[in-house]
DNA sequence: ATCAAACAAATTTTT
DNA sequence: TTTGTTTGAT
């Protein structure tokens, strides 16, 4: 037993109640930046080491994998002993446990697999195509996420089906009967299930609700504010028994209603447990006081929310930069400047610097002009490692071999690589599955069979793909992870194809095939030693906010991927109407209010420097849009503001003036009804309007060809940074070249060859 | 069956 | 601007 004080010193009050607060649900409204993560740790710390707790009767639930695996470390540092007993993790990955667990009750079989995002638009796509419904009529994003809000409010496809009342309705509830057929045909699950399930399980056996409700001696939930109403009947089963659930949040950073999280929750939690201790955290110990105060003025603006006063002791610090650049371009330029010189002003290190955004789309230009002065920096999300071409193909590969069911993963790996099975073959397959109402694989094995209707080549194929499908799952059983996905890359000779397919980056893809094979190396190091199942969910459920890439340098992410991070210095970029707020938003009910939530978010990740940057054109799709200033931008009090004009760059080549936009005075914001993205706020088409030559330098293939360095598409260059290359694009003339370039060790990059030289 | 070229579509936000 | 999908030619 540890000295309960040494825990609880360095806490102040309020904090402290909150950590040693004994049976009883509690609600602790965490202000941003008031110690919610201490709070939890401690908490933790303190059931173990100071009220004889034993961690299996913990359950603590985070919103990612990253927040889970920082949370048991800081626990475990501060008892000096592991916990491995308690749950720590995500919510998606407590159901998938619980449904490996109970996977014959709820009606599959153990060894089920897991469908993300893009499989499940694959399953829509041939779900749209057997019933013979248009693509452009229902695309099939739009159907996923109507499927999607059904299956959240618990509804299967007869009670969606019955309670449709318009005919696209009944379409796309038809769409979602034809989808679950198709899932459980392949043994699959996808996201929502992995919550919903466990939420029908618990209904339809209550002794396994109340098996899991004694187990659950302590619940700790994390972002409260961001839970939706399925994971919020996940808690109340399971703190039906105990009642001591710790709940932890601040409805003025529920950022996540467009995926269903609702403020309600907790919002209305003291109604729902009435006997609940509310404990409010409202002492910042992050940012200036400017920062806060100006946070706080913006956010007053929500009408659904606690009232709350956050508070800080720190100095008042420097004023808030806002700055209005010509173009997005020259905002880019604006930012990265400005981050150099804070570097060089202050103590302040370019990791402790972030440049935060509403949209990914916004990254490329920051990343251009970070990319071409040579500064490596941080991205987080983006391109996400698992999805990734050939990870997605050797997963489909590992998937196939555990559950030869999965015809996502049947028709990926059937012609990866190439191997005699054409469209017209995997057609002709899925008829004679449909036929049977199998899988595509035992249809395989029924054709190798009954090959009628098959040519003697398609049947061969199928055969030789059957046969290796076959080996490999034999040869599998029993032997390491690390030893399946070498051996599986070794029977369809993968490496071989890799080369043929992509000889410009050949280099890197392999590279990303090592980073799979560590994975399975540090799996098999860390559980069982043939568990390619648990393999397989853990990189099903990793997130790409768990793993920041990249070593030195300022991050880039979204506001979302933001949240629960501090720097010293944050630039919040693209501060226009339409884009933060986000266009679409704004149009939904909650909208504008989830978009401030945003704003407050992304501006309280700062400690010491807050800037805000917005362009009056900026770019999308290729054309120049008129932008206007946030409507935020006016909620932050004067006195706390420092505008930053267009002050010449120093040390830099300036930029052509006024860029591709001359002539283009930046409007006054009109009516709230012009607001959105349409053709009346898009200037003239591009190039018909404006005078060539002067404004823009089109790119001049014989300038490129006659100049000193004629880059061109294939070749290899060194650059003095990121190392060596693959050219894989040229675009841009004169200073404005720019190369898109794969590099062997730093990924794919575009470089401004004006800013560096280039062997 | 496979590849290149032409064409269309896309931007919220994520487990 | 970039991405993926369809198309026609080999």
């Amino acid at each position: 037993m540890l000295d309960p004080t040494a825990l609880l010193k360095r806490l102040n009050t309020p904090q402290r109640s909150a950590v040693t607060h004994g049976e009883g649900p509690v609600l602790i409204l965490a202000g941003a930046g008031s110690g919610k993560t201490r709070v939890i740790t401690h908490r933790i710390a303190w059931l173990i080491g100071s009220a004889d707790v034993s961690p299996r009767e913990i359950v603590a639930v985070t919103f990612t994998n990253k927040a889970a695996a920082e949370m048991r470390g800081r626990v475990e540092q501060r008892l000096g002993h592991d916990i491995s007993g308690a749950f720590i993790g995500t919510f998606h990955s407590y159901g998938l446990r619980l449904l490996r667990a109970n996977a014959l009750a709820a009606g599959y079989p153990p060894s089920f697999v897991i469908y993300d995002t893009t499989d499940q638009r694959a399953l829509v796509r041939a779900v749209l195509k057997e019933l013979e419904i248009d693509e452009k009529a229902f695309p099939p994003r739009q159907v996923l996420s109507w499927i999607s809000k059904r299956k959240n409010e618990l509804l299967d496809p007869d009670e969606a089906e019955s309670k449709a009342r318009y005919p696209h309705e009944k379409i796309q509830a038809a769409c979602y009967r034809a989808y679950e057929e198709r899932l459980a045909r392949c043994a699959a699950v996808d996201f929502d299930d992995l919550l919903v399930k466990p939420v029908r399980l618990f209904r339809a056996h209550p002794e396994i609700a109340l098996r899991y409700a004694r187990r659950t001696r302590w619940l700790l939930v994390d972002e409260y504010q961001d839970t939706n109403p399925i994971q919020y009947a996940l808690i109340r089963h399971l703190s039906a028994e105990h009642g001591n659930v710790c709940c932890v949040g601040d409805e003025d950073q529920s950022i996540y209603g467009f995926r269903g999280a609702d403020v309600r929750n907790i919002l209305d939690f003291s109604r729902d447990y009435p006997q609940a201790t509310v404990i409010k955290l409202e002492q910042n110990y992050r940012s200036t006081s400017r920062i806060i105060d100006s946070a706080a003025a913006v956010i007053a603006n929500n009408v659904d929310r606690h009232e709350k006063t956050l508070w800080t002791e720190n100095p008042e610090g420097e004023r808030i930069v806002c700055h209005t650049a010509r173009d997005d371009r020259e905002e880019a330029d604006f930012v990265v400047d400005g981050m150099l010189s804070l570097a060089r002003r202050t103590t302040i290190p370019l990791e402790e610097m972030a440049i935060l955004y509403r949209t990914n789309a916004t990254s490329r230009l920051f990343e251009d002009r970070l990319a071409s002065r040579n500064i490596p920096y941080r991205i987080v999300g983006s391109l996400r490692f698992y999805d990734r071409k050939e990870i997605k193909d050797l997963i489909a590969w590992l998937r196939l071999i555990a559950h030869p069911g999965s015809d996502q993963d049947f028709l990926r790996a059937a012609c990866t690589p190439p191997r005699g099975i054409g469209a017209k073959t995997l057609q002709d397959l899925a008829l004679r599955a449909e036929a049977l109402g199998s899988s595509l694989f035992e249809a395989t094995e029924d054709v190798i069979a009954h090959p009628e209707g098959f040519t003697s080549r398609a049947v061969k194929a199928l055969g030789a793909f059957r046969n290796i499908i076959r080996d490999l799952a034999e040869l599998s059983r029993g032997i390491s992870t690390t030893a399946v996905v070498t051996s599986i890359m070794e029977a369809i000779g993968y490496a071989a194809y890799l080369e043929k397919a992509y000889p410009n980056d050949f280099v890197s893809r392999v590279e990303h095939l090592d980073a799979l094979t560590s994975a399975a190396e540090e799996h098999d190091e860390a559980g069982a030693p043939d568990d390619v199942a648990g393999f397989l969910d853990r990189i099903s459920l990793r997130s790409d906010s768990d793993d920041v890439q990249g070593a030195k340098g300022p991050s880039l992410m979204t506001v979302h991927a933001a949240k629960g991070l501090e720097f010293d210095a944050v630039y919040i970029a693209g501060v226009n109407e339409d884009l933060f707020p986000h266009a679409r938003a704004a149009q939904e009910p909650d909208g504008m209010e989830e978009e401030r939530r945003l704003m407050y978010v992304a501006m309280t990740r700062a400690r010491k420097q807050l800037t805000l940057s917005s362009a009056h054109f900026r770019r999308q799709y290729g054309e120049p849009i008129l932008c206007h200033p946030s409507c935020f931008l006016a909620e932050i009090p004067q006195e706390h503001v420092e505008l930053s004009d267009n002050k010449p760059r120093a040390g830099l080549p300036d930029a052509p003036v006024g860029g591709a936009f001359r002539g283009w005075s930046p409007g006054r914001q009109t009516s709230k009804s012009g607001r959105k993205a349409s053709p009346a706020s898009r200037t003239p088409a591009a190039g018909t309007s404006r005078p060539r030559g002067e404004l823009h330098i089109e790119a001049d293939p014989e300038a490129i060809a006659s100049g000193e360095m004629p880059f061109r598409k294939g070749m290899q260059i060194t650059h003095p940074a990121f190392g060596p290359g693959v050219i894989l694009g040229v675009s841009g003339a004169g200073d404005r070249l720019t190369l898109d370039i794969r590099f062997e060790r730093a990924g794919r990059k575009r470089i401004l060859p004006k800013y560096t030289t280039l062997l």
